[in-house]
DNA sequence: AGGGAATACTTGGACATCAAAGTATTTATC
DNA sequence: GATAAATACTTTGATGTCCAAGTATTCCCT
């Protein structure tokens, strides 16, 4: 299953005999992919027999950290950093498990909230629970290499406005 | 649009008030997870004038490197580590934009080869360019950070065996 | 008060990915 | 040499994401 020879590597060699540029980046973007995908395979199937997926996960996590379980859509969307139209589909999904419902916010008629509801909290808890077990996916890296990467990650975030 | 303060940090500080456990890794994760959807969407619109995305490139990448400018459809797979059945979509819409045409196994009725066509070279070059200017969505880290990023994700993807 | 602009969410369409089933061909085994 | 197993690719269906357009409601400005 697994390649003999680093792929990665590999397409470093090529990228730097064709004279292409970049190669540093090019390596770190295609780590970066890497990883990504193999983490998320890992917190997805950690998470799968809660009927949930990491964005389901997000969403539930960021509903029951809220003051009164209950958060706009858009103000989701904002939180968690995705489109509009993924949060609509994402709570739909959500709501079809029982784990939120929406209600029309009492004084804008534009806006939904979404409501976390007990069962939505309870897989929440144990959805954190079945991550942690895992280390979210990242294990083989031990703490300081965690922060390590995090801190990279977070002066990229900075320098390219991601927040101010 | 960008939040005013760090929704990751944020989640961090909400993770520990609540007793969740793996903050470290979870911050990691989630950090990851932002950063890879930012670098995929500079890299995926530096790409769009060429009519390709990131998936597309990279598969056309690795054809320009070939010997023969050709490759089976599996190898393809094993080494770009895709499904199969995203290689078919990639090849067939490659194909449909004229830079690959399939061409059959002269010694294997099973197998498929994908061969670059002249327009897929030089959409491969011009991509490579593209992507080079952009630093691969990676602006806002110099070379060393870059590097450092690599290693540790080369790290992480030694210790759970994505090659051997 | 009235009307255009902004805001909030949903819908529909284009893509991409994966898993599982299906088809065709080759290899291995007796 | 026949047949089961393995291999290679495609197809189909379920998900999930984004963008752009559509609908509804509220805000802002004169």
């Amino acid at each position: 299953m697994a390649p003999q020879f680093d792929p990665i590597e590999e397409a470093g060699r090529n990228w730097e005999a064709n004279g292409w540029a970049q190669v540093d980046a090019m390596l770190a973007a295609t780590s970066l992919t890497r990883v990504h995908q193999v983490m998320l395979a890992r917190i997805d199937s950690a998470l799968a027999q809660l009927d949930l997926n990491f964005s389901r996960f997000e969403v539930l996590a960021l509903l029951s950290f809220s003051r009164e379980g209950q958060l706009p859509m858009g103000k989701i969307g904002d939180r968690l950093q995705v489109h509009a139209a993924s949060v609509t589909n994402t709570i739909t999904r959500l709501e079809s498990s029982g784990f939120v419902k929406r209600v029309p916010h009492p004084d804008d008629g534009r806006t939904t909230l979404a409501r976390i509801l007990d069962q939505g909290r309870q897989s929440a808890s144990q959805g954190a629970a079945a991550l942690a077990d895992i280390e979210f996916g990242l294990t083989g890296l031990d703490t300081s290499e965690k922060n390590q990467l995090s801190a990279t990650l977070a002066t990229y975030r900075i320098a390219n406005d991601d927040f101010r």
